[in-house]
DNA sequence: AATTTATATGAATATTTGTTCATACATTCA
DNA sequence: TGAATGTATGAACAAATATTCATATAAATT
């Protein structure tokens, strides 16, 4: 019986550990200036992949890597408009973790 | 005229791209298994170094590094009692932080 | 079908970052 | 003061990651 009681706490902390790891990337993901500006400006409205390119002066190639990133993540979703690819944020979740990251630097 | 324009938004850009960098910056530091585990904990109750290190099963030397991290990024503070020292989250913008990556966790 | 435009992707490189190991610093206690 | 305990830190190494460059894929247009 204490072993059932062992076991049971390392399925929880077995199970926080995944959680915790689950927090730790997805933060990773915002945790790079290239991808918040991204997701910054997909804030604001969709984009394509060339306006996200001029809009923020970051290469085609560095956008569509971060891109994949993100949406990997589930941060953002895209649909095809004929030779462009639109991306959007995924849900209102992203646009809450930035604002609640805001609220901490504002101090 | 329009170099006053120009200039505005310029600067405007710079703004927000120092802003940007802060909120990478933030994320980054959540960004990491180790630190996100000892924020977690900290959640619950203020602990000494060893504690953490136990309580995790985390080198001692590790843990103060993180928290060497945590503390240059206004999330955790400290406190002497004789030879230990005691830290606690800063405030409570760290935990809104965590609460608001754990609801896009669970989906 | 060939060309052009938009986007994606793989490889290579440089940089960043986390842990370990050894050791230094700080405080208490004998 | 010396020993013991708790914490911090520097150097070294390994692993992760972001960008660039070249090129591939995909759709539209002529």
């Amino acid at each position: 019986m204490e072993n059932e009681n062992v076991s049971k706490i390392k399925e929880a902390i077995l199970r926080n550990n995944e959680v915790f790891d689950a927090l730790a990337e997805l933060y990773k993901v915002f945790g790079d200036g290239t991808r918040v500006r991204i997701l910054c400006a997909l804030t604001q409205s969709e984009m394509n992949v060339s306006e996200i390119s001029e809009f923020l002066d970051i290469t085609q190639s560095a956008v569509s890597h971060q891109l994949r990133v993100l949406k990997t993540s589930s941060l953002v979703k895209s649909r095809r408009s004929g030779k462009t690819m639109i991306y959007s944020l995924a849900d209102e979740h992203v646009r809450a973790i930035i604002d609640c990251g805001m609220e901490h630097i504002v101090e």
